[in-house]
DNA sequence: GGCTGTTTATCGGGCG
DNA sequence: CGCCCGATAAACAGCC
C-alpha cells in the first residue's frame, strides 16, 4: 500500500483505540426501528448521575436483575467498563489496564471516570459510571456528531481541551475491542453459540455506535472471528439451516481479559494447533503434514512478521503468570479427557468459562499441558457442537478453571465485583427486560434481543443444562 | 449478487 | 525502541 491505506480523511487506516467514524455512510440499514423507547430512555439517561447514586448499593437482588439475556449482556458490558477501573484496582494483578486510553473512555464526559478509585462500589453502579460517563448523555436524536471523530475528540493526544470532548458521545466507540464485543455477544447467548448476523445484532442492539459505518465494522469483526483462535467456526448442521456457520469462543481461550481490560488483551490467545500448523505451512523446512497445502495459513506470520515469535513470547508471557499465580485453574487444555464428566462440573466450567471471557482473574495456565490436550480442535469442537453442546460444555477444562478455585490473591473469579457469577442469578431473571437495566447503565437499555437467545435467560441456559444457579459457587 | 470467511497489508497505540 | 495487539481496508473465494 503506497500511501499506507490512503488518506486519513476517511478515517481511513487503522489504529487506534479511537477510530473515528467518519460520516454514517448508511446509518441504518437495518437498524429499523431498533431504537425502542427504551433505548431512548436509557440514552438520555445521563451520566452517571442516575446511575450511580440510585445504584450505588446494587444489592444482589438488584445484580440478580441484570441477570438475563440483553441484561446479561449489559451487564458484561457495564461489568466489562466497570473493571476497567475495578479489576485494576481491585486485584491488583498487575493487570493496570487502566490505561489512558480506557481512562479517557471512562472518564468521557464526566468526573466519573475518577471512579476508578471508587470501585468498591458494585459492578452496577461501576457499569453505570462507566457507559453512563462514556455514553449515554446524549440523546438519542443528537448524535448528528461523529463520535469519534477526530475532529470531535481529538485523541487522547491531549490535542483538545479535556472540556470539549464531553458528553455528546451518545454513539461514542465503545471502550471494547472487537474481540471483546464478539466474545461478550457469544458469551451471552444461551449457547454460546451466534452466527455473524447475530453477532453483528447484538452489537448493534447493545451499542448505537455500530448503527453505523456497519460496513466497516463489519469487515472488522468478521477479520476478528477469522483471525483470531479465541473463536472457533461451528459448521451449521443439516437440521438447522441457514446462512453462515455459527461462532463460539475456543475452549481454551479462557480470560483473554484478565486484567480487566478489554481494549487490549494482553496476549493473544493461540490454539497451538493451529499455531503449529502455520508453522509448518510457512516453514518449507517441514511440509511433513500435507503437500496439498494452499499455502495460505502463515498470515500469522505474514501479518506479524515482524514479531513472529511472539508464539513464544506469549506463552513466555502466561507461563509466568500461572506460575505466579499459584493455583488455580489453567485455562484449558485438557478437554476431551474429561468429557463426559459434564453435569455439575459442565456448568461449573461454564461460569468459568463466562467468567473467563468476561473478565476475571488470571487463571494460570498449567504449562505445559498443551501438548497433550490440545486435541480438542475445530473438528472435534464442530463435532460437540453439532450437538448444540459448547465445547466448553463438555470438555472438562473446566477442571482447569475452576469456577470455584480461588485465586491466591484471594480473588476468585466469582468475587469479581463484575463477575458473571454474581449477576447471574439466583432465581429465574429470565423475564426481566432491559428496561430494568436501563437504569443500569446508558448504553444498554436498547432494544432487547431480538434474537432467540435474548430471549433466554442464562439461567435457562443453566436449567436446560440441570443446572440452578451457581449459588453456591457465587458470593450470591 | 450479497453474505460469509479468509487472508494480506498497514497503521497507530500501549507496554516493557 | 521494538514487540505485540487491535483497527481498518481490501482482495478474494465459496456458498446460498
Amino acid at each position: 500500500m503506497s500511501s499506507a491505506g490512503g488518506p486519513p480523511s476517511s478515517g481511513a487506516g487503522g489504529g487506534g483505540a479511537v477510530p473515528t467514524s467518519n460520516n454514517n455512510p448508511n446509518p441504518t440499514s437495518n437498524g429499523g426501528g431498533s431504537m425502542s423507547p427504551l433505548a431512548r430512555s436509557a440514552y438520555t439517561m445521563n451520566s452517571m448521575g442516575l446511575t450511580v447514586g440510585g445504584m450505588s448499593s446494587v444489592s444482589p437482588q438488584a445484580a440478580a436483575t441484570f441477570g438475563s439475556s440483553v441484561l446479561d449482556s449489559a451487564a458484561a458490558v457495564a461489568s466489562m467498563s466497570g473493571s476497567m477501573g475495578a479489576a485494576a484496582a481491585m486485584n491488583s494483578m498487575g493487570g493496570n489496564c487502566m490505561t489512558p486510553s480506557s481512562m479517557s473512555y471512562a472518564s468521557m464526559g464526566s468526573p466519573l471516570g475518577n471512579m476508578g478509585g471508587c470501585m468498591a462500589m458494585s459492578a452496577a453502579s461501576m457499569s453505570a459510571a462507566g457507559l453512563g460517563g462514556g455514553y449515554g448523555s446524549m440523546p438519542p436524536g443528537t448524535r448528528d456528531m461523529e463520535p469519534g471523530s477526530p475532529n470531535s475528540m481529538g485523541r487522547r493526544g491531549g490535542v483538545d481541551k479535556p472540556t470539549t470532548y464531553r458528553r455528546s458521545y451518545t454513539h461514542a466507540k465503545p471502550p471494547y475491542s472487537y474481540i471483546s464485543l464478539i466474545t461478550m455477544a457469544i458469551q451471552n447467548n444461551p449457547t454460546r453459540m451466534l452466527t455473524l448476523s447475530e453477532i453483528y445484532q447484538f452489537i448493534m442492539d447493545l451499542f448505537p455506535f455500530y448503527r453505523q459505518n456497519q460496513q466497516r465494522w463489519q469487515n472488522s469483526i468478521r477479520h476478528s472471528l477469522s483471525f483470531n483462535d479465541c473463536f472457533v467456526k461451528i459448521p451449521r448442521t443439516p437440521d438447522k439451516p441457514g446462512k453462515g456457520s455459527f461462532w463460539t469462543l475456543h475452549p481454551d481461550s479462557g480470560n483473554m481479559f484478565e486484567n480487566g481490560c478489554y481494549l487490549r488483551r494482553q496476549k493473544r490467545f493461540k490454539d497451538e494447533k493451529k499455531e503449529a500448523i502455520r508453522q509448518l505451512h510457512k516453514s518449507p523446512s517441514h511440509s511433513s503434514l500435507d503437500a496439498t497445502s494452499p499455502g495460505k495459513k502463515d498470515h500469522e506470520d505474514s501479518h506479524h512478521m515482524h514479531h513472529h515469535h511472539h508464539t513464544s513470547r506469549l506463552e513466555h508471557h502466561q507461563h509466568h503468570k500461572d506460575s505466579a499465580g499459584g493455583g488455580v485453574a489453567l485455562a484449558g487444555v485438557n478437554v476431551l479427557s474429561a468429557a463426559h464428566s459434564k453435569d455439575a462440573e459442565a456448568l461449573a466450567m461454564l461460569h468459568a468459562n463466562a467468567e473467563l471471557c468476561l473478565g476475571q482473574q488470571p487463571q494460570h495456565v498449567p504449562t505445559h499441558h498443551h501438548q497433550h490436550h490440545h486435541q480438542l480442535q475445530q473438528e472435534e469442537l464442530s463435532a460437540m457442537m453439532a450437538n448444540r453442546c459448547h465445547p466448553s460444555l463438555i470438555s472438562d477444562y473446566h477442571s482447569s478453571m475452576h469456577p470455584l478455585k480461588q485465586e491466591p490473591s484471594g480473588y476468585t473469579p466469582s468475587s469479581h465485583p463484575f463477575s458473571i457469577n454474581r449477576l447471574l442469578p439466583t432465581e429465574s431473571k429470565a423475564d426481566i427486560k432491559m428496561y430494568d437495566m436501563s437504569q443500569y447503565a446508558g448504553y444498554n437499555a436498547l432494544s432487547p434481543l431480538t434474537n432467540s437467545h435474548a430471549a433466554l435467560g442464562q439461567d435457562s441456559y443453566y436449567q436446560s443444562l440441570g443446572y440452578h444457579a451457581p449459588a453456591g459457587t457465587t458470593s450470591l
